[in-house]
DNA sequence: CTGAAAGCGCTTACAG
DNA sequence: CTGAAAGCGCTTACAG
């Protein structure tokens, strides 16, 4: 029966047999007890998905989704849990995930940050999802934030435009440091200058997009486009630019980052950006937990880095051409510049 | 041994003896192998959430973590599973759901509709949640979509609105229902006009919601509020009272539904809404599944509806009051009305 | 090759 | 009251 039901490969029984008995299962509506199972073979055939906050992120769906689908693919059923950071409650949740015989688990932040994976899960194959492990031995899957930003600056670089500014999350971080770190990579590659001035660092929000933006717009030389940090940031400069009276993308190109849902498409024109890539990200963390779970040797504790494709809308233009020269032109010649009016 | 450490009511050892037991198992790092309990008990202590769509839906994770939370607090575990609306998906996942011996599922949608609960899942509790079962014989959580749509117009006429239009979903189903019929007991409670010419029917994006509201800010005896079937449509509320010049909520105020994340934010000036407590649901819900699963019978196979909060932002303010007076003179008089102009 | 028995780690009904 | 045994439904190593 057993042998028959699992499909296992030498025949230990007629074709006509392994009919029958499948047959009867089905008229019987049999299915095989997977706690029961579970016992025997010490393998719960569950995952579970540890997250700080899931309820208040938008893409965290695409994150889930990604990694129930692994899951599924390969037999797993994905448990999830949520420890809105409250340290006693992910304790208590970890002793329930274990007591239930998971057979490995996703610890996933909801924005790319550095945790400390939990002293409970030790002896259980983990994965840090878009997170960076404090201590080493796990290996992680994070976005690919600096090639990200090079993308960014390449669409804007690639459409003419030679003083791209941008504006960036005030707090410290890998999502941070990779995007600062691409921008000027790729400026460096065009061969563009890059004018620290043009760096503006403010709340990783729209009012603090706006803020950022305006002192931007308000210099002797103001870029002609801008590179946000993440889409919140570049609905502020949407508000700024139309405070200053300049047209996306006529007088003004943007770029953001995240590809937030809704944000996107309600702008007016949509905004380009650059997409994190939840769904590979949730997908490539349970591939690699799997090979863990299933294989014999643990992989490697290095960190993935998933690609980040830029989403084009229509925020982005051709620069204008006349304007850049005169005002190199003025930088060459060495002339003070005029004093800005912050406000 | 078992009967210590899992507390049993009459001590059937001494204070010290069962110090001595807990002390052990606590530093042998004992955990009770909860699928060698489940196995005996056959209760695998985990609970199934079913829901067509997950990843594109921003309020997704309220539903989620009300449902989890609701779980946890019993002991029980949350496996998420997510068809994507793809019915062979949701077969396969059902059966492993089943072969994992689950002790009860949430069958939800992402937003408020008709299903029929899938066959496979006889014979074990479930719960409809945020949707209504085309069979009965299931109890169901929905939003009070009724009350939530008179709440809002009840704001609207506490700020002197009498000529209140409704911008719906074109689509029919329970929202576009309820909402409806809110609208117009509140109206009649109001003793306000229910004129079926305020009522504009369009597609529930902000596309849909501009074309509304202009046709409705275009006729002879425009509305001074519109009550917005959904928050993206009341996007489109702004963008057509800023193309006629309308300045929110001075010359118009405006009520949108559902609370989406950003969105109600982003706005300016912020949105207020009636939110659809997707967090509430999801707990109520998991409650009323527990009920059954731990208790001897069947909950009664009612409709549950939560209630719809009204979040107040800034785009309601009171009305202007010298004009109304005067058209109401109008039609109290009886005076035909100008003819309408439709575009 | 095949069938019967042992055992996974608990809980529970039962004999002492 | 308490300890030892049976059994949950599988898988697997082993004797025939």
């Amino acid at each position: 029966m057993s042998a028959v039901l699992n499909d296992e490969g030498s025949p230990r029984a007629s074709v006509a047999t392994r009919e029958r008995v499948h047959e009867a299962a089905r008229s019987l509506g049999y299915v095989p007890n997977g706690i029961a199972r579970g016992l025997r073979t010490r393998r719960s055939m569950t995952l579970a998905l540890i997250s700080d906050v899931i309820a208040t992120t938008p893409y965290a769906g695409q994150l889930i989704q990604g990694a129930q689908d692994a899951a599924w693919r390969a037999g797993y059923l994905l448990v999830l849990v949520n420890t809105g950071g409250n340290t006693e409650l992910e304790e208590h949740a970890i002793r329930a995930l274990r007591q239930q015989q998971v057979d490995g688990a996703l610890y996933a932040t909801m924005y790319h940050r550095v945790v400390s994976v939990p002293q409970g899960l030790d002896g259980l194959p983990v994965v840090v999802l878009d997170a960076r492990p404090q201590t080493d031995g796990f290996p992680c899957v994070v976005p690919d934030e600096e090639a990200g930003a090079r993308t960014a600056v390449e669409e804007l670089a690639g459409h003419g435009h030679r003083r791209i500014a941008f504006v960036l999350d005030e707090r410290d971080g890998p999502a941070a440091r990779g995007r600062l770190r691409g921008y000027r990579a790729e400026l460096a590659r065009q061969g563009l200058l890059d004018d620290p001035g043009r760096v503006v660092r403010a709340a990783s929000d729209s009012a603090g997009g706006r803020r950022a933006a305006l002192e931007l717009l308000d210099q002797a030389e103001p870029p002609t486009a801008i590179f946000a940090f993440n889409d919140q940031m570049a609905v502020g400069v949407y508000h700024a630019a139309s405070e200053r009276g300049l047209r996306i993308p006529e007088d003004l190109s943007v770029v953001g980052f995240d590809d937030l849902y809704v944000i996107g498409r309600e702008l007016s024109p949509g905004l380009t950006t650059v997409a994190l890539p939840h769904y590979a990200m949730g997908e490539a963390a349970t591939q690699l937990l799997l090979a863990e779970v299933e294989g014999a040797e643990r992989p490697p504790a290095v960190a993935r880095l998933v690609a980040c494709p830029l989403i084009r809308r229509g925020s982005v233009g051709p620069a204008r051409s006349p304007d850049a020269p005169a005002h190199r032109g003025q930088l060459a010649a060495g002339q003070p510049l005029p004093e800005r009016s912050h406000r």
